[in-house]
Parts: C-alpha cells; sequence; structure tokens
DNA sequence: AGGCCGCGTTGACTTCGGTCAATGCCGCTG
DNA sequence: CAGCGGCATTGACCGAAGTCAACGCGGCCT
C-alpha cells in the first residue's frame, strides 16, 4: 500500500489497518466479553443488564479465527448457532441448483449471520471470510433457552431476525426497480453509512471484495460495475484506484438512488 | 387464440369457487379454531399438543375479514402483531422514497403476514387483500409471552421468521441471476407448488393479480410479462386466457428455471 | 344503449446492460 | 528477474427488455 499511497493522490482509508493490526496483535480472548465488546447495540447483548449480560456470555464460545478465504459454514450444512462478527467482514452466497452463485450480502462486525438455518436446521447459503476475521459462535439450542427466560434476549433475537427481513426487502427493491448505475450508487452509499457506524470514515474505504462479487450482489455483470466506477470517478463523484474509494459527491449518489427516472 | 377465445376451452380451475363459497356463506367465528384449521401445519400450530394449543388459541384473535383492496397494515404504520391468512390471498409491497412501489410477495392461506414490523415496531411493507379474505390477527406481545412459557410456540415462531429470510433470498436469487422468461417460469411454477400443497389443483388455477402486478414482483415491465404469457402459450407450455392459467407442460417450465444459459 | 375505464395484447423502435475480446496492472513465485 | 495468473479496464458489438403507442375486450355506470 505504500506503493499506492506513492503513485496517486488517494491515501490509505482508515478501514483496513485497524483490522490487520489489531488481528494481529491480539491474541483471541479466553472468554467471551460481550459486556465489553463495542458492537453489542447492535448484536444480541443491546440493552442487557449486568447479570442478564452474564448469562447471554455464557452460551457465547470463545471468539474464534475465520482465515481470509474460509468458510464458515456451507449451504446445505447442519445448521446449529449463529455468528456474531467481531472483526473483519463476510461474504454470504446463495448457490442455485445448477451451481450458480449469487452473492446475497457483504457482513461487518455487530452482524448476525446463520439466520437462514433457523427453520429447518440446515442452512441454504454459505458464509465466506473477504480478510482475516473473528466470530463468536452462538449455540442456537442454547440461546432458544436462554430466550425463554430472559425478555430481552428474546427480543434481540427477533429484532435481529426482523433486522434481516426487512434488509433483504431493501435488496429485493434494489435489484428490482433500480438502473445499475443507482444500484452502484446504493451499494456505496450503504458501505458508507455501515463504516460511519463503526466509527469509520464513511468517504473512504477499500473494498473487500472484486468487482465480479460487487455485480454478483447487485445483478450485474463486472464489466457494467467496473464501467460505471469508471464514470462515477469520470463525473467527480468518486476517486476510485482499484479496491480504493473515496466518495466526493455522496449527496449527489444518494440523489441518484432516490431519483425516479 | 381465436380458437381460445371463442370455444373458450379452458374451464374454470377449482381455486376460486371454493374461497368465494366459503367466505360469502360462512359466518366468521366467533372464536379461534387453530385445533381444527386445516392450514396449522404452516402456521404458527405446527406440532402442538392439546393443551398447548388451547394456550395458542387464546391469543390467536377471532378471524376477520378483510375486503379485496383492503389493506392490512400499512408502510410506516405501528406493528402490533402478526397475521395468519385464513382463507384469501394478499400481496405485500415495499415502497421507496419516491413512491416508486414494489410487490414484495403473494400470499396464500397458511402463512403469516407482518414479520417485518417486529424489529422497530413499525412496518416496512403494507399488506392488501387480493380477493376478500381472512385472517386471524396474532398480537405479538402475548406471543412472546406465550414463547417464553412454551417451546414449541418458540419455535415455530423462529421457523416462521426463518422462512421468510429463505423466502426473500429465493426471490433475491431470481432478481439477481434470472432472464425475464425464467423469472415468469419460476412465478408459475412457485404458485402450482403451492396450491398443490393446498389441496388445489397445481395446473390449473386463476392469477390474483394483474400483469403489472406480477412484472412489479418480478422486476418487469407489464408488457414483458404479456408477451411471456403469449409466447409460452406459443410453444404449447401453457394456455392463459386474461387470469385463467392452465400449464401444459410444467416440466419444461421448471427446466426453464434451472438452466444455465 | 352508449361510453368510459381498467386491463391486456401486440407492434415498432430504442436503449441499457451483456458479451466477447484485447490489454494493462500488480503481486507471486519459481 | 521473468513469467504467470488474478483482477480490472476499455472498446465494439449485440440482444433482451423497456418505451411508446395503438387497439381490443369486457365490465360497469349513468
Amino acid at each position: 500500500m505504500e506503493a499506492i499511497a506513492a503513485a496517486v493522490p488517494i491515501t490509505m482509508p482508515a478501514n483496513v489497518a485497524p483490522f490487520r493490526a489489531r488481528s494481529v496483535l491480539r491474541a483471541v480472548g479466553r472468554e467471551p466479553t460481550c459486556s465489553r465488546c463495542k458492537l453489542r447495540d447492535g448484536c444480541l447483548s443491546g440493552g442487557l443488564e449486568a447479570d442478564e449480560m452474564i448469562d447471554l456470555e455464557e452460551i457465547v464460545a470463545a471468539p474464534m479465527r475465520v482465515a481470509k478465504g474460509e468458510t464458515l459454514y456451507r449451504s446445505g450444512g447442519r445448521f446449529t448457532g449463529l455468528y456474531a462478527i467481531r472483526l473483519g467482514s463476510f461474504k454470504t452466497v446463495l448457490l442455485a441448483d445448477d451451481g450458480y452463485e449469487q452473492v446475497a450480502g457483504y457482513h461487518m462486525p455487530g452482524e448476525i449471520l446463520g439466520t437462514d438455518g433457523i427453520g429447518v436446521g440446515l442452512h441454504d447459503s454459505e458464509a465466506i471470510a473477504l480478510e482475516d476475521s473473528e466470530v463468536c459462535a452462538i449455540s442456537f439450542e442454547r440461546l432458544q433457552t436462554l430466550a425463554r427466560d430472559q425478555q430481552a434476549v428474546q427480543q434481540n433475537l427477533h429484532r435481529v431476525l426482523a433486522r434481516e427481513i426487512v434488509r433483504e426487502r431493501k435488496i429485493m427493491m434494489m435489484l428490482g426497480t433500480m438502473s445499475a448505475e443507482q444500484r452502484l450508487a446504493a451499494f456505496l452509499i450503504d458501505l458508507s453509512e455501515r463504516y460511519r457506524a463503526r466509527g469509520y470514515s464513511p468517504s473512504e474505504f477499500v473494498l473487500r471484495m472484486t468487482r465480479e462479487e460487487i455485480g454478483s450482489y447487485l445483478g450485474l455483470k463486472l464489466e457494467t460495475v467496473s464501467r460505471l466506477f469508471s464514470r462515477f470517478q469520470r463525473e467527480a463523484l468518486l476517486q476510485v484506484q482499484g479496491r480504493v474509494v473515496k466518495l466526493l459527491d455522496s449527496i449527489t449518489l444518494k440523489q441518484l438512488v432516490s431519483q425516479s427516472s
């Protein structure tokens, strides 16, 4: 990345360094620390009292490393529990009968993976780490038990599931109604806001996925994604250099998204 | 097709008559009858013991009529509970900021509506009856309480939520990867199988929605939907006369859907 | 009866995004 | 260091689906 810094005016965004640094330096804790985890609000531990938190920590396994490219669970694999992302990022992938893949989502720290397995006990998608990551595994059986004792945990679980339903509806809306241009703009704005919510720069970040993966998520071909990046750059909406993106005019990007035609 | 227009060899499918007949004849029962309801397996009462069933019936309101075109809940409206469809059918609709609408799903008896409101307490979609229908309203607060006492109810609730997540993923896959032709074929096969599961003919049914609504759901324009119906008919895959559809070759239709290129 | 309106069909034309192909860039590895 | 392989960019061309428009049908209302 020094090479990049030297060659181009885009400096290295902040969303990459802390990840790397932390994941290399810190040994994975022996016990879960939901109570100290900064991500808790969106997670299962939001709004819990101290004693409730202790019970929850008991059923959450110690954070576990997932190396870049590794699979957290596979499509068709047995569902055992949920995973809270602690660090890093994942993609979830759907497989069609004919083997064709589609990216169903990109996931960041604080988000919960694996909900698709609850119904039938089998996952219908797979989760793959886009970089070295850490997750907290949560036995679903024990979570259900806890949810029966503690209303707050029950509510958090329901919130997590419902949020996933709503998230997917937004994607349906995008795929069903937006132009290619609007989709990429929406994608970038979404990332931007999620980085902001996590304390990273909303305007400069490094994409963790290829053009092809972006295209798969957006229902577009990789060439279309590439062309759009170039065009947005030409129109001074952003600067892009491979996976390093700097949003210059997110207002116009937002307008693009919510533009009737 | 002049032949069809003149002779109308398509007889009236069965999925319409019983609905009409029953909804006109039968007074809406004073108390809920989950235990007698034929739809229970997919619903919240699947696999419950007799005594558990009684508790569930207690929190389910008496069936309630929703006339064709009426709205069950609105986008942005306060979430109070879920609705089990007892009779009839609904569409759920998403609204974009700019007012643009997209159909998010078509729903039949035994399915549960309203899950999108669980997270934030507000619905983010609306449900509109496509014909005169009946639903059982279920207070979510009371359902949560019951789910804490009864593991079976808890599990059914989680199953319902997870099923919605998986259902939406299938739609994402469709919108993201399929051609117009594949989408319409997939739509028809899906309807067919859901009618079969409910004891209606899987090969002859009446569409409850307009071409435009189908298109909205599939991410297509109404003209495209119309043309595809005509083409499928030309290719002897089905017969169509307005909203009356008769599938002639669902094997080929299925192949179309799971065809790589 | 007449006319209107919503829905559906069909045709002619346009366009957005896909396809195919060449090229470039960069990081690895032997 | 050379060469290779994965990823990205760009151009030329093509085709599937959208757009615009005309028309038909049937139900409904006055």
